[in-house]
DNA sequence: GCTGCGCAAGAGCAGTGCTCTCGAATGTGT
DNA sequence: ACACATTCGAGAGCACTGCTCTTGCGCAGC
């Protein structure tokens, strides 16, 4: 029952946006009165938390299933490629739900705690790539690359900073350079960045190649993470 | 008069979002009628679009001060520094109104002319910086530097992508090389995927230096566009 | 003094989230 | 088999919303 509301509610979604989203409107279609979703649902937003939980986890799914969908593991730009490309897809493809999660929040809404779970899946996946890559000795140090002055940027982290890296390095990839962590952090942060200026109309009139832009972006995160070429 | 009704209606955002924002809520406070209210907007869409307007500009406002604020015009790293810092700290004081801009849009919303010209003032300002340092001969061209395998990215540009740079570049600073817009334009989505992620609750229990976290970003960005070192 | 006009007030419509009560169905224990 | 409890949807109703339409007040120009 619960999951039907939720199916019938994502059409909404996707239709007028969350902010439209009109629990009356959604019994109707279900041949219900509108008293009869609180039996399932406290109030509105237990229902929106409920959508972006379910929205995390799509997203998370469809990341997971195309990182994994590379056979050969060493391949670490091309798995970089698959997830990067299958968030930007995801998104295309649902854009009300990307919206949900990545969009302007509602003031004195709190996440729940199982939604934080679910919203690391993805960028946890990205920093397991260069974990992994690290770990097979396909990518070095970037503080030694810099010591060596080989090509990649130089590094002035604060304290604090460092300290949250080694934290954030504690809980999802233990013996990561920190350095190389913070790289991955940049391009999970150009990842999202450059899908939301997309979907949120930011590169109208200057940007119209998107999906190219978009790999030649992640591409040049791969550079600076230190990624051996494509073969 | 339509600016005392903007006014109260910033602070109904401030206090309760996008999404809520009554017209009734903002007349009363204003000790009018509700109806008083269509004689200056003809729907609450206008009243949102006109907000959306002026916030555009007061943060254009706030970048370009900081960024004339630097004397030296030859210390690139310091404009484009004070250029970003000034666009984090207008978020984090206006979340409502970044929130409102830099947010999920509302479907079927379509963005009038005069705004996205405001829009423009931002990543104008930024790029300019950029152009600025190539005339200067302050910054090279990176594919040359590419060429030279000296530290930097590579570049494998599509067609379609480097004639949207080509177009854009015209338009904002003719004479400039494409590649290094491109690593402006990277900056770009860097610096409001950053605010953004941090102004939307996704750095919570990951990054808590967030200033120091932010400005280590930029500086990131400014390497990766070949800046020289701060004095 | 009369006439327009700008402006706000008020009523009213359709829609919303949410609460409460009531009645019908569906088990469950004896 | 009967009485009970629980579950669940229906319906009415409250306070709120955006928006429209009509009414009437007060101030300018002729």
């Amino acid at each position: 029952m619960t999951a039907e509301i939720k199916a019938v509610a994502r059409q909404h979604l996707a239709r007028n946006g969350a902010a439209n989203l009109s629990l009356r409107a959604v019994t109707r279609d279900m041949g219900m009165v509108s008293s009869a979703v609180y039996r399932y649902f406290r109030n509105r937003d237990e229902l929106l938390t409920a959508l972006i939980l379910d929205a995390y986890n799509a997203l998370g799914d469809a990341v997971e299933a195309a990182e994994a969908s590379v056979k050969d593991r060493s391949r670490l730009r091309a798995r970089w490629r698959a997830g990067t490309r299958a968030v930007r897809e995801w998104a295309l493809a649902n854009p009300a739900e990307y919206a949900l999660i990545y969009g302007s929040p509602v003031p004195g809404y709190a996440a729940p705690k199982d939604t934080v779970a679910a919203a690391a899946r993805t960028p946890a996946l990205l920093a397991q790539i260069l974990a992994d890559g690290y770990a097979r000795g396909l990518l070095a140090d970037p503080a030694d690359r810099a010591a060596a002055s080989a090509p990649g940027p130089s590094f002035h982290l604060g304290e604090a900073v460092r300290a949250d890296l080694a934290r954030t390095r504690d809980d999802l990839a233990p013996g990561m350079p920190e350095e190389l962590l913070l790289l991955g952090m940049t391009g999970w942060i150009q990842m999202f960045g450059a899908v939301s200026l997309e979907l949120f109309g930011q590169f109208n009139n200057v940007i119209e190649a998107r999906a190219e832009f978009f790999d030649q972006q992640m591409d040049l995160m791969a550079d600076l993470a230190g990624m051996p070429p494509a073969a």
